[in-house]
DNA sequence: CGAATGACCAAGC
DNA sequence: GGCTTGGCCATTC
């Protein structure tokens, strides 16, 4: 559906950052994905670093919470996103390591 | 259109 | 286990 009369250019674009947002909100609660895992999921198994700026201007209806890093760890500095994030985290059931890590192996998200 | 940006990642010490 | 370095890439200015 959609012949949608976009201004022009780039339809097929769609903006990588809207595929990233569409890709988190499956995520369900309890479950954490690597921002290289949506990287890859996208076709595009590089561009980790640009997931992570995707997010950066996430829209509230994207579990931003559940995107965490390679090493099953939070990439924000310990500000107070940081402890947001963390404090939802633990609040879906996700449990951390001492160093502050996730499993990656016991919470990542199975289907990707 | 060139340069800067950034919630990454893998490899090396 | 932790810190540093170089490479990556879509988006913004």
């Amino acid at each position: 559906m959609r012949h949608s009369t976009r201004p022009s250019h780039s339809a097929a674009s769609q903006t990588f950052f809207r595929r990233v947002y569409a890709l988190v909100r499956q995520v369900p609660r309890g479950r954490v994905v690597t921002y290289g895992q949506i990287a890859r999921a996208l076709g595009a198994p590089r561009a980790a670093r640009t997931v992570g700026w995707a997010m950066c201007a996430c829209p509230e209806n994207v579990p931003w919470q559940r995107v965490v890093n390679a090493r099953g760890g939070i990439s924000l500095r310990p500000t107070a996103g940081y402890h947001e994030q963390r404090a939802r985290l633990k609040e879906e059931g996700i449990r951390f390591d001492r160093a502050g890590r996730i499993d990656l192996p016991e919470y990542g998200w199975k289907k990707i």
